[in-house]
DNA sequence: TCCACATAGACAAGCTGGTTGACGAGTTAT
DNA sequence: ATAACTCGTCAACCAGCTTGTCTATGTGGA
C-alpha cells in the first residue's frame, strides 16, 4: 500500500527524464547555448503578445530576472524585441527564425520521448495514462519547479 | 494523435506540483529554512552510509558544491558528520533527529499528495497508473532537473 | 483637465549556489 | 616503498537570481 512514495518518486524521475532528453536532443541539434529554464521562456514567447512583464510572470521570477534572460536570448539571436502597437513602454517579444527552430526542435524532442514511451505502454494502455494525468495535473502555466 | 506535447507538459505540471506541495507543507511544519533540492540529499544521506562525494555523485554536482551543502545542513541542525569507521579521510554523514523529523514531514506531505490523486482517480485506476509509470520511469537516483 | 497613482522596463548592488583549480592527509595497488 | 588515487578543504570566480531605485509612459478619478 506504499505506492505513494513510489508514485512520487516516479512522476520525479520521469519529469527529470524527460527534461534532461529534451535538453540533450535539442543541444545535439545546434542549439547548444540552451538551458532547460529556457524552454518554459520559449512557451510563453511563442504564444504571443507577451512583454518582459509577462513573461516574468508566466516564469514566476522578478522582472528584472526576465529582462535579464530576454537580453541573454536577444543576444543569442533567439528572440527580438518589437515596439508595443498600444504602450510606448513596453516591447512585444517575438520569437525569432531561430527561436522557431530551436522550439520545433523542442517540440520533436519530446514527441520522441513520448513516443517510446507510448511504444512500452501500448497505445490502449498509453490513451487511458494521458487521460488520468488530464485528470491530476493542474492547469496553468508550467514552469521550473526546483 | 498530439497527445504527445500534452503530455509531457502534463508530466511536468504534475511533478511541479508535488514538488510545490511538499515544499509548502514541509515549511509549514516548522523547517521553512529547507528548500525543495535539500529533499534529495536527505533521501540519500537517511539511506545510510553516504559520505560527501557519496552524496556529491548522487546529487549530480562537484563534491565542492555538496560540501556546502552538508555544511549548511549542518548548520541548520539536520545532518551531523561522524568519523568514518574503515576511512580517516571520510566522514559519515548521518540524519539528525531533527533531520529525520523533517523527512517525516517530506513522505508525510508527499503521501498527502499523492492520497488526494488516488481519490480523484480512484483505487484501480491509480493501481494502473502506478504500474504503468514504473514501467517508463527510469532507474537511478532522483535528482533535481532543471 | 489635471494630478495621483500604477506599470514597463533599465540600472546598480548584492546574495546564493554552483563552478574550476590546487592542496594536504590518508588509502590502495604495484 | 612508492606511485597513484581519493576524501575533504580552501580560494577564486561566475551565473542567475534577488531587492531597491529610477525614468518614462499610461490610467482613472476629482
Amino acid at each position: 500500500m506504499d505506492d505513494a512514495l513510489d508514485f512520487s518518486a516516479l512522476v520525479l524521475a520521469l519529469s527529470g527524464q524527460l527534461v534532461q532528453e529534451i535538453h540533450t536532443t535539442v543541444s545535439q541539434q545546434g542549439f547548444a547555448d540552451l538551458r532547460p529554464a529556457h524552454g518554459f521562456a520559449f512557451a510563453r514567447i511563442s504564444a504571443g503578445g507577451a512583454t518582459t512583464a509577462d513573461l516574468a510572470e508566466h516564469l514566476g521570477v522578478t522582472k528584472q530576472a526576465a529582462a535579464q534572460l530576454v537580453e541573454e536570448l536577444v543576444r543569442k539571436g533567439y528572440v527580438e524585441r518589437l515596439p508595443h502597437p498600444h504602450d510606448a513602454r513596453a516591447r512585444l517579444l517575438a520569437l525569432t527564425a531561430t527561436g522557431w527552430a530551436a522550439t520545433r526542435a523542442a517540440d520533436q524532442a519530446a514527441r520522441a520521448a513520448v513516443a517510446a514511451w507510448r511504444e512500452v505502454l501500448g497505445e490502449t494502455r498509453f490513451g487511458e495514462l494521458v487521460t488520468d494525468l488530464r485528470r491530476l495535473a493542474p492547469r496553468g502555466p508550467i514552469r521550473p519547479a526546483w
